[in-house]
DNA sequence: GCCAACGTTGGC
DNA sequence: GCCAACGTTGGC
């Protein structure tokens, strides 16, 4: 199983609207970035993913898990843009701050450290086991 | 195929 | 609200 992680800023896609969808869960629509849109297409039914909030709050609130395979994005006629479903699984005990994330060791090469305009972004076993540490998992 | 101009993201 | 980093577009 691979880790992911979800960007979305607050105003437009909250983790609170995200948790309202339930087990239906909900397209992960939008993204218009190569690299997001790669991400996506590689992951399977199943996939874990930490849901981040940007610009408001700046933290990891909550876990999601891959609901449907990438399939074409019913916000845009364009094929060349693809996304999943993702559905909410449970929210971190306790929220995980990009501060935090950048204060740790652990998590000097990720992604949202790193690569910070990336919007989906790959996470490693390890960095996924820090953050639930840090989360309170 | 290069690169300048432009647009967007997201931290501060 | 500013601006740095980055991605995309389009002229040549």
């Amino acid at each position: 199983m691979a880790y992911w992680l979800f960007k979305s800023e607050p105003d437009t896609w909250s983790w609170d609207q995200q948790v309202a969808k339930g087990a239906a869960g909900e397209e992960w629509n939008g993204v218009r970035n190569y690299q997001a849109r790669n991400n996506m297409r590689a992951m399977k039914i199943g996939d874990r993913g930490f849901f981040y909030h940007s610009n408001v709050g700046k933290e990891v609130v909550g876990i999601v898990e891959v609901s449907a395979l990438s399939h074409p994005d019913s916000t845009t006629d364009d094929p060349r843009w693809d996304c999943v479903d993702i559905r909410a699984v449970k929210p971190l005990p306790r929220p995980v701050t990009l501060e935090e994330a950048k204060a740790d060791p652990r998590l000097a090469e990720m992604a949202l450290v790193k690569n910070t305009r990336l919007s989906v972004q790959p996470v490693t076993e390890a960095e996924w086991r820090v953050i639930c540490e840090l989360g309170g998992l």
